[in-house]
DNA sequence: GCCAACGTTGGC
DNA sequence: GCCAACGTTGGC
């Protein structure tokens, strides 16, 4: 079993309305990298991170699982979407996704600036400049980590 | 709002 | 297949 970062930006979907929804198909990755790492890499009962960028508080809110096997993303099919990508078809997708399900909002959340502050966390891809990649592989340590400083009351 | 880093596009 | 130009991401 593997652990990943998946990074939304909570103006358009935050952990909040992930909370709400209780799972999630993840649409709208267009970027072949990241696409891959559904496509090849990531299991049933994987578990991620729900990480909040580009508008703060930047940082970890929360926890999911995947819950589903790839499959097409229909966003790219349809020309109303902002993902809508014209080379794709039902016949050649091109772009296909998971299912995520809410697992908790953290209670604290764990900020980019603090996980730069933990020795444990150095090595991981986010904590790199210009790393942008939606979705990243972690490992059980930064996982754990990451899991063990939200709960902790030295949050904040 | 700026801009560095990176991915993609398209002319050659 | 190279690479300059362009667009996007996302922290600051």
């Amino acid at each position: 079993m593997r652990y990943w970062i998946m990074k939304s930006e909570p103006k358009s979907y935050s952990i909040d309305d992930f909370a709400k929804e209780g799972f999630s198909p993840w649409e709208g990755v267009r970027n072949y990298q990241a696409r891959n790492f559904m496509m090849q890499d990531m299991e049933i009962g994987d578990l991620i991170i729900f990480y909040h960028s580009n508008t703060p508080p930047l940082g970890a809110a929360g926890l999911g699982k995947i819950i589903s096997k790839p499959y097409p993303d229909d966003t790219a099919l349809d020309p109303e979407s902002i993902y809508y990508d014209k080379r794709a078809s039902v016949e050649r997708p091109i772009w296909y996704h998971v299912d995520v399900q809410f697992l908790e909002k953290f209670p604290h959340f764990v900020l980019l600036k603090q996980m730069r502050e933990i020795p444990e966390l150095q090595d991981m891809m986010l904590l790199r400049k210009g790393s942008r990649l939606s979705i990243q592989p972690i490992t059980k340590t930064h996982f754990t980590t990451i899991c063990t400083q939200a709960r902790s009351t030295t949050s904040f």
